[in-house]
DNA sequence: GAAGCGCCGTATCGTATGTTACGTATTTTG
DNA sequence: CAAAATACGTAACATACGATACGGCGCTTC
């Protein structure tokens, strides 16, 4: 018995066809507001037609729009007065510990930012923020992925930003344009792999600067890094999580976006003439 | 200055001739609900007639009604989309002095998750834990290192993996392995790549069933998609968030593995005598 | 490969909805 | 107390909205 219109939806959306299930997706997506909408516009953002949509309704055992408007609203209304009941889906809070996958996630994303100071995190950015100072990038097996993720952003804003990629010996050639100026951002969490502790250690010999991305029992890394972020990785899964590491890598990527705010509008804008 | 229409509503209700201020009155009372519905239901509701409905919206200064229910919409769209601004003041936030940036990307995952049904993440498991039906992989400029992320992981549980990289005409030569029985899963947020959909169309022809993580407002592949995930990617920062489409991947990963759990294990076991 | 079915969009229709004009009632002011 | 101004409702109007009929297209099925 489903008890909200969301929940209705959920059941059947599998019998229908894909015109009204699109519908069905988009209002999913910014539930419940574009139902309060009218049809055109409803159509319109679904980018289907308006009959298709009253056809959706329709399925959903609505009489007409204004009915369906209707339950929306009631709905709405319920929520608003009680706002702790929010109607949350079986996979965010609902049946008691239904998803601790989430919840461990939410919370290593907490106690990984709770334990990095102001202080470093500035510290941090400032390093990233010397355009004149080459900055590489490299990850892991696992990790390589959030390296890129962070590479892509800065590369726009920014020169002398280098993803490190494809194999080992790629790296160690390009050891040569490392010095005591520049910076290596390197991502390497359980098993920590050795070829990385390696070409850390390289690294390291030149003067690199060093910045580590690791675990909280920290990758033997730790030892040639001049600033450690040891992100929280443990869930009820049989992998290690990397999104509390992600996520410090998007704000990071925020600060030195602000920091470098004059010079990288110049840049973007420049960028996009090329276009 | 008035933010929200309920403070404008209370800051001119003593300078409002009688009916109007009736009017103003059944609207706080049951906020903002009322406001929401016709016209006639509100007069009826209010005891006054339409005109004076009229009037009162027209001295809070909208030109028409629908205006006014337009604005109503978006502040409940605002509301409800960031339930931190109920629970009071940005000062007591008790543990430590959370930045905002972090504070909406553990929203943004939260309420990601909560708009996805526990059948969808359910069929989407089934969708990729099938080792004979091909997974194509293939994100945009900043999405695609969720999509490796993800394939990396995948790629160790079962066989037939595939991460789409390289340029435009890569991804089409594939396109002939494709079949009805595969899966192409597509991260593709603002701005939305013109490569990529015409790469979901190409595949929504061959009958590829895809799979589509985007943002709230929906990419167009949407239009060729067999399941939608809406991440929410609004960050205060001038980049948008994949943190959630993160998360959800990782959700994914762990799902699918908990699936495969006995022939993985058997792989798993394989690949490390492989070394 | 042909026939049948189901889905979807275009165009049209009827109507509910917001809007406005106007006349009456009520209050205000000299 | 009279006269004017403002407020309010009735009723007519126009628009935009939801609803529907129809035709074409693609998919399945035999």
């Amino acid at each position: 018995m489903a008890s909200s219109i969301a929940e209705l939806i959920a059941d059947r959306i599998d019998a229908m066809p894909a015109g009204e299930r699109r519908a069905a997706q988009t209002l999913i997506a910014s539930y419940p507001m574009i139902g309060l909408k009218t049809v055109a516009d409803f159509s319109l953002q679904a980018g289907v037609s308006s009959p298709t949509i009253l056809r959706f309704v329709s399925r959903l055992g609505f009489q007409n729009y204004p009915e369906f408007q209707s339950a929306l609203q009631d709905e709405l209304a319920a929520q608003l007065q009680s706002p702790l009941s929010r109607t949350a889906s079986p996979l965010a809070t609902g049946h008691g510990e239904a998803s601790p996958m989430l919840e461990a996630t939410l919370e290593n994303i907490r106690e990984t930012f709770r334990h990095v100071s102001e202080k470093q995190m500035r510290d941090i950015v400032l390093h990233l923020s010397n355009p004149r100072a080459k900055t590489f990038l490299i990850g892991g097996r696992f990790t390589d992925p959030v390296a890129r993720y962070m590479a892509a952003h800065l590369t726009i804003i920014r020169p002398n930003v280098f993803h490190l990629t494809g194999q080992e010996s790629n790296w160690r050639d390009r050891l040569i344009d490392m010095g005591k100026r520049d910076v290596l951002l390197i991502f390497d969490i359980r098993r920590y792999q050795d070829s990385l502790v390696r070409f850390a250690e390289k690294a390291h010999q030149r003067g690199v600067q060093i910045v580590l991305f690791t675990d909280q029992w920290l990758s033997p890394i730790a030892r040639f890094a001049r600033h450690v972020v040891a992100g929280r990785t443990a869930v009820p899964s049989p992998w290690d999580s990397s999104a509390a590491l992600f996520v410090f890598a998007e704000a990071l990527i925020g600060e030195v976006t602000r920091e470098l705010e004059a010079e990288s509008a110049r840049r973007i804008r420049e960028m996009e003439n090329l276009r």
